[in-house]
DNA sequence: GTCAGAGCAGATC
DNA sequence: CTCCGACACATTCGG
DNA sequence: CCGAATGTGTCGGAGGATCTGCTCTGAC
C-alpha cells in the first residue's frame, strides 16, 4: 500500500468533524490494507502492513523514538511530484532511524530523513511531519481507529475494545480482526485475547470530582459502600510476576524493569507466585511521608546506577488483575481487594471501605494532611475496566487557588487561532513588582477567550516578539492549581503545577493580588 | 583534546 | 496531568 | 406515538512544568 493512500485518508478524516464519517474512512482503508497485503505474500522482513497502517491512522509511529522531532523538520527537501513511497518503505526508514545512536548519528538521521521526505509528495510530507511531531490533528486517534476496526471486520465494538485493552496493542488486534475470513471468525479470534502475565494491559483510569460528596454521587445510590483509596503522588506501575520473572510497566506500557530493582525485589517478596498488580511507585521518607513528586520523577526517569541508589521508590498496590492462575479483571472490586490484601501486606495502599459520606470525607482530609495527593473513590461492585475512564473510579484532590496578575499573553494556535490564549501569571513582589510563576491556557471557555482577547489587546504594552504580547500588569485572575514545585526556570524559584483559570476578577486590583511569599507557603506542604 | 553548556527528544504528572 | 467543546447516543418532553 | 430538546459518556485538541539522556558546539 502506498503512503499516499494513508495520507489521503488522513486528510479526509481531518476534513470532517463527524466521528462516524471519520470511522468510515478509516475502516475503508484498513480493509484495503488487509486485501492488498494478504498474509504470507509479503516476503519482506517488515511487519504486517496492517499493523503499520493501523498505527499511522492513529497518529503514531510504530517506533517509539526516532530521534526526529519538531526541530529536525524545520528544513525539508522539496516534495516529489509522484507518490511512490510504500507504507513498508516508510516504516523501514523509521526503523533505521530509531536504531541510530552515538556520535554522528544526528547527521545520519538527518540524511535518512531528508531522503524520506524528498521522496514524499507534498501531501505525504504533511502527513509524515504530523506523524513525527505527533501533531496529526485529524481529530481521530487510537479510539476512533479501534471503532473502525470493528466496523471493518464486523466484530462487535466491545470485543475489539476489550482485545485492545488486554493486548495493549491496537496493531495486533487489527491484524487478528481483519485477517479473519468473516465477522464471526473475527469475533472469535479477538475473544481469544486474554490477560497474559508478562504482557501489560492498559490501566484503568479515573474520572475526577471536586469533592468526596460529588464523587460518591457519581458512583451511584446513596449509602452504598465504596472503597476510598489513598491517592499517592507517584508514577503508575503495573507489576507482573511469573515465578522469578518480574516485569514493571508504566502507565503508557513502557517496560521500566531495569530501572526499578527495588520494586522487583518487593514483588518477589510478596506471597504469591504469579500475579499482575496495579499500583503507584513513589519516594517516601522513613516515616512514610511522601517526598515531593519531583524526587520520584527524577528517580524513575533515571537510568544511572548512582541515581538509582540515591532515592528509593516504594511500590504501593491498589488492585489485583490476576493472582496464581485466577483472572480477576471481571470480578467486582470487593473480591479483587480481598485477594490483594491476601498477598500485598504492607505494600497495599491505605483505604477505607465505608457507606458513610462523613467518614469518607474525613478520610480524604486525613490523607491530605498526611501529605498525600487525595483519594480515589471506587465502586465495590465494578470490574477492572482496562483502559477506560469509566465511572467506577473517581479521584478527588484538594484545590488551591490564588489571585494572580496577568503579565503577558501568547497568541493562540489551532482552534484558538486569532485569540489571545496562554496567559503568563505573576505574583506580587515585596517591592511592588511581579514575579512570573508559570503560564496557563486551561479552564478558559470560548466566552472568556473572546473577552480576554479584547481586554489584553487594550492592556498591550511595549514590544511584542510576534508571539508573546506583554500587557500592563493590571488584570487579576483567580487561578486553581494542584501544588507548587521548585523551579529553575522562573525567577521566584517556584512554579505552579497544573494551573488553570477559574475566573477573571474585576473586584480586585493588582495591588491586592497574592504575594510570592503566599505562593511559597504552599511549597512546604 | 577535554569538558561544560545548549538544544532537543521523550517521558512523567 | 487539565479543562473545554464536539459528537454520538440515550432519555425525556411536548405536540 | 414520534420528533425535538435535553442529558451523559467519550473523545480529541492543546498545552503547562519537570526530569533525564543524548549529541553537538564552542571555549579553553
Amino acid at each position: 500500500m502506498l503512503l499516499d493512500d494513508v495520507a489521503a485518508t488522513s486528510e479526509a478524516v481531518a476534513a470532517t468533524r463527524s466521528r462516524l464519517a471519520k470511522r468510515a474512512s478509516i475502516a475503508a482503508l484498513l480493509r484495503r490494507a488487509a486485501e492488498e497485503s494478504p498474509p504470507g505474500r509479503d516476503p519482506g522482513p517488515g511487519p504486517d502492513e496492517v499493523v503499520v497502517v493501523t498505527s499511522y491512522l492513529a497518529g503514531e509511529l510504530r517506533q517509539r523514538r526516532t530521534g526526529l522531532g519538531w526541530a529536525s523538520l524545520r528544513s525539508l527537501p522539496a516534495p516529489a511530484t509522484e507518490p511512490t513511497l510504500t507504507v513498508a518503505t516508510v516504516d523501514a526508514a523509521f526503523e533505521r532511524m530509531a536504531g541510530l545512536s552515538g556520535p554522528g548519528s544526528d547527521t545520519a538521521r538527518a540524511a535518512e530523513a531528508s531522503a524520506l521526505f524528498g521522496a514524499a509528495t507534498e501531501r505525504e510530507q504533511r502527513f509524515l511531519r504530523g506523524l513525527v511531531a505527533g501533531e496529526l490533528r485529524q481529530g481521530a486517534l487510537d479510539a476512533v481507529v479501534v471503532d473502525a476496526i470493528a466496523e471493518a471486520s464486523g466484530a462487535p465494538v466491545d470485543v475489539v475494545r476489550r482485545a485492545v485493552m488486554l493486548r495493549g496493542d491496537t496493531g495486533a488486534v487489527a491484524v487478528a480482526a481483519l485477517r479473519a475470513p468473516d465477522p464471526g471468525a473475527a469475533g472469535e479470534a479477538l475473544g481469544a485475547f486474554g490477560l497474559e502475565v508478562g504482557r501489560p494491559v492498559r490501566p484503568m483510569l479515573a474520572q475526577s470530582a471536586p469533592d468526596v460528596a460529588t464523587a460518591l454521587e457519581k458512583l451511584g445510590p446513596d449509602g452504598a459502600e465504596v472503597s476510598v483509596d489513598t491517592k499517592l503522588d507517584g508514577i503508575r506501575i503495573q507489576v507482573h510476576r511469573a515465578g522469578d520473572a518480574v516485569r514493571v510497566f508504566t502507565r503508557s506500557l513502557d517496560d521500566i524493569t531495569p530501572r526499578v530493582p527495588e520494586i522487583v525485589a518487593a514483588a518477589l517478596a510478596l506471597d504469591a507466585n504469579t500475579f499482575v498488580l496495579d499500583g503507584e511507585a513513589l519516594a517516601v521518607d522513613a516515616s512514610g511521608t511522601p517526598r515531593p513528586f519531583q524526587e520520584t520523577a527524577s528517580r524513575s526517569a533515571s537510568q544511572e546506577a548512582e541515581a538509582l541508589a540515591a532515592v528509593e521508590l516504594t511500590p504501593f498496590f491498589f488492585d489485583a488483575l490476576h493472582v496464581d492462575g485466577r483472572d480477576l479483571l471481571d470480578d467486582p472490586l470487593r473480591d479483587r481487594l480481598a485477594v490483594l490484601d491476601g498477598i500485598a501486606g504492607p505494600f497495599a495502599v491505605g483505604r477505607l471501605v465505608t457507606g458513610d459520606p462523613d467518614a469518607a470525607a474525613a478520610f480524604f482530609t486525613d490523607a491530605v494532611a498526611r501529605g498525600q495527593e487525595g483519594v480515589v473513590v471506587k465502586a465495590l461492585d465494578a470490574p477492572y475496566a482496562a483502559g477506560r475512564r469509566g465511572a467506577g473510579w473517581v479521584k478527588v484532590k484538594p484545590r488551591h487557588t490564588l489571585d494572580l496578575v496577568v503579565l503577558a499573553v501568547e497568541r493562540g494556535s489551532g482552534r484558538r487561532q486569532g485569540h489571545l490564549s496562554n496567559i503568563h501569571l505573576g505574583a506580587r513582589d515585596s517591592d511592588g513588582g511581579f514575579v512570573m510563576l508559570g503560564k496557563t491556557f486551561k479552564g478558559m471557555t470560548d466566552q472568556m477567550l473572546a473577552w480576554q482577547t479584547e481586554r489584553f489587546t487594550e492592556l498591550a504594552d511595549g514590544p511584542t516578539d510576534g508571539y508573546v504580547v506583554k500587557v500592563r500588569p493590571e488584570q487579576v485572575v483567580e487561578i486553581a492549581f494542584d501544588g507548587v514545585q521548585r523551579s529553575t526556570r522562573y525567577p521566584g524559584g517556584v512554579a505552579l503545577r497544573f494551573a488553570r483559570v477559574i475566573r477573571y476578577r474585576d473586584d480586585k486590583t493588582a495591588a491586592e493580588a497574592d504575594t510570592i511569599d503566599t505562593v511559597r507557603s504552599y511549597a512546604a506542604g
